[in-house]
DNA sequence: GGCATCTACTAGGGGCCGTAGTACTACGCG
DNA sequence: CGCGTAGTACTACGGCCCCTAGTAGATGCC
């Protein structure tokens, strides 16, 4: 299967975000898009087609023919990529304990309390839906 | 600063996790603990040595001298580099919102009624200290 | 039909991983 | 006192992936 979101390149990791962000994307629109996240200048043309090409093949991305172009799309949606990426990095660095993974981003400083009021609201909205 | 946790590689890693688990180890027990774990044979003595040199190198660990040989521990406590590396991960992955990563773990289907419990209690713990 | 545009394919520098060999050192035993 | 064994240090190499981009070939508009 696919290699989970966070051990893709960065300039990769980046393009799958604008794709999802755009719901769909061309070389044009992409490039554009990279050089203003980054402040930089825009990568080749063909670099960004490269990488895009690249994410095709690794399953990542769907094209359409648009005229002569093509428009790329994600494969997956971007929600689930993530909860898988997180499931596999739990699983590594935590056995596949989610538990450890909670308390560790519980100890985190910078959570509000109106932080921890929403986490409980959404504990209890699991459990509600869990035994009706 | 250190590369993160879950981006080292497999066997690394897992030496790691030996020395973590042991306090600490020299060659001769991380060889064997990785030929009990993986069920296979030991690698070289000097692959493993190289190893350990490297994530000495690396910043990981550190060594005292036993006789002739080399013991080494690790250099930071377990819990905080996890905690490092998942702090780097849901930064990486959900652009460091961690009310995100909370919801898909929440959404796990593994997740028992007394894991829920249990959390709302870590939770509760958390409050507690934060506004006593 | 010619030119601009776009894709396909190929390539190479850089880096990290696992793997291990070779060379050198030092300690202990006979 | 000398030698062998065990241990470390250093170097190397194949494999793989990333970013980067060039070149060549196709295609569609004017």
């Amino acid at each position: 299967m696919r290699k989970p979101l966070h051990e893709l390149g960065d300039l990769q990791r980046e393009v799958m975000e604008i794709v999802w962000d755009h719901g769909e994307a061309g070389v044009h629109t992409v490039r554009a898009a990279l050089a203003e996240r980054q402040g930089g200048r825009e990568p080749a043309y063909t670099t960004v087609l490269s990488v895009l090409q690249k994410l095709e093949k690794a399953g990542w991305l769907g094209h359409r023919k648009d005229g002569r172009s093509h428009v790329y799309s994600a494969r997956a949606p971007r929600d689930r990529v993530e909860r898988s990426a997180l499931g596999k990095f739990v699983e590594r660095v935590f056995h596949g304990d989610r538990l450890v993974a909670f308390q560790h981003l519980l100890e985190d400083e910078e959570l509000t309390d109106a932080d921890l009021e929403s986490l409980r609201a959404m504990i209890d909205a699991r459990r509600g839906e869990r035994a009706p």
